[in-house]
RNA sequence: GGUCUGGUAGCUCAGCUGGAUAGAGCAUCAGCCUUCUAAGCUGAGGGCCAUUGGUUCGAAUCCAAUCCAGAUCACCA
């Protein structure tokens, strides 16, 4: 049992035998004690003052003598100050608790619990290579997929591709025009980049032809709708929808060369799923489902045929699930997968990471699942985030302004690279070893900075202090462990029993830190939030920092202390390494 | 206009299920490598927690209003 739920159970006991009075977790809290005061835990008394009738002085000192009175190995000294009873946590016990983990690489992952969650994430667009705001959306799912996992979940990854629609005819239908018979292998190009590239040359060609219509006397609207371009684009979308050999087999071909492409970048950036959906075979779902809805009297039918969802007691407005001509709309798919996710998973709680402007689609998908009585309904839950925006406002591709995620991973490689050559500590390294590390530090510096802040906030990068490789950053967790590992090839824990009575502040305040990683893990999973784990390791190698800085670990005072030293850098190097596996971040062992 | 987010140091962010003098990192300034990796450590300065009211022993945190910024309210996805 962790410590504070330890403290928990023993001052409820108290407070039991003092007072005859039943208390729950609920009614007083529990904190890390300030620095600046005596003790490692404390209760704020005030809540029970009411119940008490007694003065918070009163209850501290009834409280505090019971519990060190009665719990010798847990307690070993308190005092009062403003009504915040500060408890002494013994020695002894951050000893045992070293003692029993500091080899256990599994320390602070919970065992299964039975549950299973399915985490949806990434679903790109089969018409354009992968951005910064992708980047975001990949991260956050697999790591909210490792932090289930960490907490007892049974965890499947899944993306939907988006890969049919008018914005992939688009492409298309420039290609047509304008690619005389180009590929990537041709171009020597990434296969989503040179797809993309057709997609911006669909929407110049467009422009242009807007400006001539307009130029003709006829208005954006109309001249949009009238474009050529723009005309061939919806047919094409038709002929796609009746199947059409030659426009399946160009569909067919670029989305291989974009996938290609895709598949280079999951790859680089550590992004893998368990099953992945097509929206060309999930586009037609959901009708069985109208069907049904009408039959429950869920959905109602308009005079023109279409089907409609009422949502209006619930805020909403009126939503409709099926076209006139009987076709799906977005949302009605949702719901079929919704569904296909379920009967083919049997899942108990299904997560969607997708940004926030989708918040109110989300909401319409959950409301309609919960009245169609869908198994689980009420565990859809939308893990929405904020945009990521530069400095310079919001990112948008048709101003060219959009950070490409190959590049950038490439360039916090690049100073990845320049910073080690510039440090020259491995230059024994192979070529081999060489790349990957500039890969694991490049891209750590890259995951952590988007994981650290909370995922619902909208976020600002900025190019030049992103790559900044110290303080709150990756690169600095993993020159802690690295530092760790070097001494822990050149020394050994050799006795796991040795005669330590008492431990330093900074010992104990990395003895402390490292006891809450379970309960951190938990936080981070209950509110699908990385940026918990990546606060709290790095607090920890800031703790690890000021400890290794003040105290030899190799040249302890004593035999035993060094015992104890090397149990604590173990320990530490292990909820590193965990906590940034959580994050998706390698740790290496030099850099 | 309706709904939903967010507003904390010069910048980027923690803290928000109410608790002690509001914390980090970056940037600025001053120190620390003949000792385990200085991508590090120690210290200093820097704040009307958007504004105004309310709730209470206690409010950055809860409530209301206002201001500012963003998202969304399609027979698009």
């Amino acid at each position: 049992m962790w410590i504070v739920k330890h403290i928990q159970q023993t001052a409820i006991e108290s407070l039991n035998q003092i007072f005859g009075q039943t208390f729950t977790e609920k009614d007083f809290q529990i904190n890390q004690t300030k620095p600046e005061f005596d003790g490692d835990y404390t209760i704020v008394l005030f809540s029970l003052v009411k119940a008490l009738k007694l003065s918070p002085d009163d209850i501290g000192n009834k409280l505090g003598d019971h519990l060190t009175q009665n719990n010798p190995t847990l307690f070993t000294d308190y005092n009062i100050i403003k009504g915040f009873l500060n408890l002494t946590v013994a020695d002894s016990y951050w000893l045992d608790l070293l003692a029993k983990n500091y080899n256990d690489v599994c320390y602070g992952k919970a065992k299964l619990n039975g549950q299973k969650v399915m985490v949806e994430y990434s679903s790109p667009n089969t018409n354009k290579p992968l951005h910064l705001g992708h980047l975001r959306n990949n991260f956050l799912g697999w790591s909210v997929a490792e932090i289930l996992k960490a907490s007892g979940y049974d965890v499947i990854k899944t993306c939907i591709v988006n890969d049919r629609g008018i914005h992939i005819c688009k492409s298309m239908i420039a290609w047509q025009l304008f690619g005389n018979g180009a590929t990537p292998q041709s171009e020597n190009k990434k296969g989503d980049h040179f797809v993309g590239e057709y997609y911006v040359k669909f929407n110049d060609e467009l422009k242009k032809q807007i400006h001539e219509l307009k130029d003709k006397g006829i208005n954006e609207k109309e001249a949009e709708k009238e474009a050529p371009i723009m005309k061939a684009t919806q047919q094409m979308l038709l002929d796609w929808e009746a199947g059409k050999p030659e426009v399946m087999q160009l569909w067919k071909t670029m989305n291989s060369w974009v996938y290609e492409g895709f598949d280079t970048t999951y790859k680089k950036i550590g992004s893998d799923f368990n099953k992945t959906y097509y929206e060309s075979n999930t586009y037609l779902l959901g009708k069985k489902i109208v069907e049904e809805g009408l039959a429950k009297g869920v959905f109602f039918k308009e005079d023109d045929n279409s089907v409609w969802i009422d949502l209006t007691t619930d805020g909403l407005d009126k939503k409709i699930v099926q076209r006139k001509d009987g076709t799906s709309v977005y949302i009605t798919q949702d719901i079929g997968l919704a569904q296909q996710k379920y009967e083919e998973y049997g899942i108990d709680q299904s997560i969607y990471v997708i940004g926030d402007e989708q918040n109110y689609h989300m909401k319409v998908l959950k409301l309609i699942a919960e009245k169609l009585q869908l198994p689980n309904a009420q565990n859809i839950y939308h893990l929405s985030y904020g945009m990521v925006e530069l400095p310079t406002g919001k990112m948008k591709s048709r101003e060219g302004t959009v950070v490409d995620a190959d590049d950038i991973v490439q360039e916090m490689e690049n100073v990845a690279k320049n910073k080690t050559e510039e440090l020259g500590k491995v230059k024994d390294f192979t070529a081999e070893e060489l790349e990957t590390l500039y890969t694991t530090i490049g891209l750590g510096a890259l995951k952590f900075f988007l994981l650290r802040v909370d995922p619902k906030k909208k976020m600002i990068f900025n190019p030049e202090e992103s790559i900044d490789f110290h303080g709150f950053t990756g690169p600095f967790v993993q020159y802690t462990h690295a530092r760790i590992k070097s001494i822990l090839r050149k020394e050994e824990v050799t006795s796991t029993k040795f005669q330590v009575q008492s431990l330093l502040p900074l010992e104990k305040k990395l003895m402390i830190i490292l006891e809450q990683y379970a309960t951190v893990i938990d936080k981070a999973a209950n509110e699908h939030n990385p940026s918990e784990i990546a606060i709290y390791v790095f607090e920890v190698a800031k703790i690890f920092n000021s400890f290794y800085a003040e105290h030899s670990i190799t040249n302890a005072e004593t035999p035993d202390k060094k015992q104890l030293r090397l149990q604590l850098a173990s320990l530490t190097a292990t909820v590193l390494k965990s906590g940034m596996q959580l994050l998706g971040i390698g740790v290496p062992e030099r850099m």
